[in-house]
DNA sequence: AACGACACCTGGAGGC
DNA sequence: TGCCTCCAGGTGTCGT
């Protein structure tokens, strides 16, 4: 589900919850790999009178600085959601753990496919979390210079860059596709092959397309929800992703799907011409 | 070092 | 209806 757009949707509505509550220590776990294995008496040991300070987004995580110094992180991967409900609501089949809090609510984490993780990070730990991701796309010190840099530096196709956290954080499948359709340039360009003009469009366009998905509270294709149990409404809007065979919103022509890095990708064959 | 392939999971959709 | 195959907002790991 979740690309920039979504784990920023998610995280302010988890945020908006739980900001000042503190954690009873608590944790009730269905599948322990979502907590890396972290005995939950141990967990809970450790989030035991902690309280939530506020609410952030690093790439596609979700970051929850706690009073201690120590900050409770969570990737949502393909289905993970957030709901702070109270303790004695019914559980879901598809909760995987959930915690304690010191006002009678609990924090459940909701994942059908149990690829979402939740960690307790050391500010080292956050750091070198950090350090792994490239720069967010709204970063003031991503300039269409750097940006241009960045895409010189390797040969592979533009699309895969796009998804590489590394490079730029927080663009998943749905966000590059439309990025690059809005323009005109193909999935399978190598990076560096791309003028520092087109270059420059791209930052811009990645940078439209991820601000009007925000405005629209992100993309549901089918599991997403923010962490009030809402959806997004962006997917009205996609003018490449998820259209196979139906018309180019600029010139008409059918969009076609290929498999790009084992991942599929929608694009106009007119409008974005094959690389030669 | 960099890159591609595969693993990790569940369940919905579509073909037969 | 039932079975089977394919596919999905992501990324960690492993082999080349």
């Amino acid at each position: 589900m979740p690309e920039l757009p979504e784990v920023e949707q998610a995280a302010r509505t988890l945020g908006a919850q739980i900001s000042g509550a503190t954690f009873d220590g608590t944790v009730r776990v269905a599948w322990s790999r979502t907590i890396h294995e972290v005995p939950s008496d141990v967990l809970g040991a450790q989030l035991a009178g902690l309280s939530v300070q506020g609410w952030q987004r690093r790439a596609k995580w979700i970051v929850l600085p706690l009073s201690n110094g120590m900050t409770f992180v969570a990737h949502l991967r393909m289905t993970g959601r957030f709901a702070v409900l109270p303790r004695d609501n019914a559980d879901d089949a598809q909760q995987r753990v959930a915690f304690g809090l010191t006002d009678g609510r609990e924090v459940r984490f909701i994942d059908q496919r149990k690829f979402g993780r939740i960690r307790l990070l050391s500010a080292p730990e956050l750091a070198t979390l950090d350090a792994d991701h490239g720069p967010e796309p709204f970063d003031p010190s991503l300039t269409p210079a750097t940006w241009y840099t960045t895409l010189q530096s390797t040969s592979r196709v533009i699309k895969t860059v796009l998804l590489d956290q590394s490079r730029i954080a927080g663009i998943g499948n749905i966000y590059a596709d439309e990025s690059l359709h809005r323009v005109s340039v193909h999935p399978l360009k190598p990076a560096n092959t791309l003028s520092k003009k087109k270059a420059t469009e791209l930052l811009a366009a990645i940078r439209a397309v991820l601000r009007q998905a925000i405005d629209n509270g992100g993309s549901t294709l089918r599991d997403y929800r923010d962490s009030y149990g809402a959806k997004g409404t962006q997917q009205d809007n996609f003018q490449a992703y998820g259209r196979t065979d139906q018309p180019c919103g600029r010139c008409g022509t059918a969009i076609e799907k290929i498999t790009v890095g084992q991942r599929g990708t929608h694009f106009c064959p007119y409008c974005q011409k094959a690389p030669r």
